[in-house]
DNA sequence: GACATATAACTAAGTCTATTAGTTTCTCGG
DNA sequence: CCGAGAAACTAATAGACTTAGTTATATGTC
């Protein structure tokens, strides 16, 4: 029933797109000129194809959007898989840090359909949560309770994310390396990682007090 | 020429809307929809006028959304500039934090559009440098010398829109509390400050190493 | 090898959005 | 009262997404 059982035929120019190749040239468009690029007809007009016969393999805008974050999400976490092989703590840290931010230099398009999903997309969410995993598995080498350890996962993520937003925008001026700012954050954050472990064990700290207000 | 040249008429009902009231009618679509469900017919709507009309107080939806990232700009710098008075340092950064998540949250549709600008747009860019600056006399407080406090600018900016970013898209779960985690990130940010200092004294740290391959 | 089926292309058409052109209507200043 | 100008309107175009219905192609069976 999926398109790809037809990937043995080898005779391929009229007849005959999978879904895959579909979502790879959304892709394509929406890294390189940006996702308002991405338009159903450029698509089209790319694959040699007029509109509707897209809807043969996407159920339209809304779902190849969807592909596209599903997508992202695959690579995205494969990369950092990898990023997190054979390293620990502060290393591995800054190893996942730069994947993240280099996934996001590379696919702009795509990488910015990585948020926006709702709570009901099971098979959307269990990509994004794989990807919360490692990062999960990396920060347990600090040694963090559960609930300093949340706090670490949405502190990186918001780090990163946050980073790369704004890179990708061109938010930064120009007059001191992007890299070394990058570099000058993540020091900061592996540093707070370190002195968290000793705050957890006093019970009470003023943060704490702090955000209940 | 300008539209508010009319203010001073009282008539209101059937002619007479002003740019003003154009952008916030918009402003408020944006920010209760989201930016997706601001369309110029869905304004005109609101407004109890035909599309066309739109044109005579603002130049398409461009120039609309341009418009929504200065309002953006505008009110996200007050808040800032009137949470950053009489406090200094830590206090300062933790106020200049807060005040930005609030105004995410309470715009999340305009604060988007606070980024995506070219380099062209002078009138918007002064905007932006008006935030900026206002966080650059905070960060004076550190005694960082001018590089550092770049670094720590940016790490600002990318911490609290990062936060900001995904709070919206509601990127967190539930198990534990949002400000909690905020103030957690905000506190380790500052105590980089601090560490950040001591290393200006070292000409050559580690992190300068990495960043320089 | 011919045929039945399913897949994926197509054309045609409808809706919605943004936008332009040209016209009418309203308000204010003289 | 009247003329100028602003701001509304109607009409119309172009492009985007989408649906419905049709045609062509390839696969797999007899």
């Amino acid at each position: 029933m999926r398109s790809s059982d037809f990937s043995k035929r080898g005779g391929r120019p009229k007849v005959g797109l999978t879904r895959e190749e579909v979502v790879a040239a959304a892709a394509e468009i929406a890294d390189r000129k940006g996702m308002a690029a991405l338009t159903l007809a450029a698509l089209a007009a790319r694959l040699k194809i007029k509109p509707p016969s897209l809807f043969n393999h996407v159920a339209g805008m809304a779902a190849l959007r969807r592909e596209l974050g599903m997508l992202a999400l695959r690579e995205l976490g494969d990369s950092l898989s990898n990023a997190a092989i054979g390293k620990s703590r502060d290393d591995a840290v800054r190893a996942l840090a730069d994947a993240y931010r280099s996934f996001a230099r590379r696919h702009p398009g795509i990488y910015a359909e990585t948020l926006a999903a709702g709570p009901e997309d099971r098979e959307r969410n269990a990509l994004s949560e794989r990807i919360l995993d490692v990062c999960f598995k990396i920060l347990a080498g600090y040694g963090l309770d559960r609930r300093e350890s949340l706090h670490a996962l949405r502190a990186m993520r918001s780090i990163v994310h946050g980073f790369s937003s704004l890179e990708a925008a061109r938010a930064f001026g120009i007059p001191v390396s992007i890299d070394e700012s990058f570099a000058w954050l993540i020091d900061v954050f592996v540093a707070g990682l370190k002195s968290a472990r000793k705050d957890a064990a006093r019970p009470q700290t003023p943060r704490e007090k702090r955000a209940k207000k």
